[in-house]
DNA sequence: CCCTTCCTCCGTACTACTACCTAGAAAAAT
DNA sequence: ATTTTTCTAGGTAGTAGTACGGAGGAAGGG
């Protein structure tokens, strides 16, 4: 068997290569296969080599380190990227979780950091560096529930908030009823009551909710 | 001037509160002002030095890191707290977000990350460890997106996909027919392809892509 | 005991969207 | 120059949900 991780580092400066390399390769089952300085030839590499992991700076010649994210997402391979950066850049980093990157180490803890994070991002987890959780509980969070408390789900009946889970998991208001062994009637009510109590309007606005609200509702 | 920070550690290892308070040290702006080793000691300890940070075992005797967090969240104290752990536990970390906690470690990664993790508390940064930014991930978006690749957004036409964002702004069919200067039909006849293409099928298929994938739109 | 809350159910009217279908004009690709 | 794609628009039908209205029974606290 061969459970070691082929890693592809994409940095414009050599000696920052080579003392990642050097952290890397402490863990036998890490090896670094390629390295690239700018994105054309990480492109290259990738394509040529199909390493699991690909390491890869932002700020780089020729093509910048989302842009090699982009290709790389459109060809749909199955390499896990990890983003290096020296910048705390919120805009850039929820662009890059909005591109599906799962890795996002920033340059100063690649030292600790970044086995942990390979080791993270190949069995598919996320691995952030914590001087950018601010950010991540700034995504969705929209300074909306974290100023105001959520909006009193609490004024929710149980009934209700059962009824409202099922239809954040996109269930009709029949299978809500056939689930809950009620009439479709009394589900059409507690929805009436659900929206009147959350003051909502209009043809989607439960089921936005129920699914913008997902996550409180367990 | 005496911009020392002042800390208290909550631990019922003695020998582990050792190793912490040297790591801690090692930075002189940095002062351990007291240790405790249950709950009510770090409450009384509390009380009394009213130290900048407290670093709190989850697993103490007495009282734990939580019952400590919420009497001092209870007294409105102006102590940022740390939690320091050995469990990876998504409801424990979860009820600490929700309690204000801004500092959330793993004891694994004490070593490098705690001092990091008292600046930024201090600042009023949060600060999480990052095996841990899947559980945060989890939080507001259900991480669905991310692990699944994107469903071909490329094969929609110029006009689809406008028509997507506006669906994705909550907009009606009869609005967007306005906006766009063009017959409901049409915009009807846009969203069947759209839900053609992206094989969507039910009732508000497409208001529920359009608003999970909100952010690949743009 | 009364009163409130909660859960249950129904009627009617209306709106929004889906699910099929056809079809013409313009633009782009071949 | 012909074919294909895209955008436009419509017909007809059905489903899902909203927006009002009303009403009875069960549980619990005053």
């Amino acid at each position: 068997m061969k459970p070691e991780t082929r890693i592809l580092i994409a940095d414009d400066h050599p000696i920052f290569r080579e003392g990642l390399r050097k952290v890397i390769e402490r863990d036998k089952d890490l090896v670094v296969v390629a390295e690239a300085e700018d994105g054309e030839e990480a492109l290259a590499q990738l394509a040529a080599l199909k390493p699991d992991v690909a390491i890869l700076d932002l700020d780089m010649p020729k093509r910048d380190g989302f842009g090699v994210a982009q290709a790389l997402k459109a060809q749909a391979a199955p390499i896990a990227i990890i983003f290096l950066t020296m910048h705390k850049d919120e805009g850039l980093f929820n662009a890059a979780l909005d591109l599906g990157v799962k890795g996002y180490v920033l340059k100063d803890s690649a030292i600790s950091d970044m086995r942990q994070a390979i080791r993270a991002v190949r069995a598919g987890q996320p691995f952030i560096s914590p001087q950018l959780s601010g950010y991540l509980m700034n995504r969705h969070t929209r300074a909306a529930d974290l100023v105001q408390q959520k909006p009193a789900l609490s004024q929710l009946t149980p009934t209700e908030l059962r009824v409202l889970r099922l239809i954040a998991e996109d269930q009709t208001t029949r299978a809500i009823a056939d689930t809950l062994c009620v009439s479709i009637r009394t589900i059409e009510t507690h929805r009436a009551n659900i929206s009147q109590k959350l003051d909502l309007h209009g043809a989607h606005a439960l089921l936005k909710f129920a699914l913008e609200h997902k996550s409180e509702l367990h």
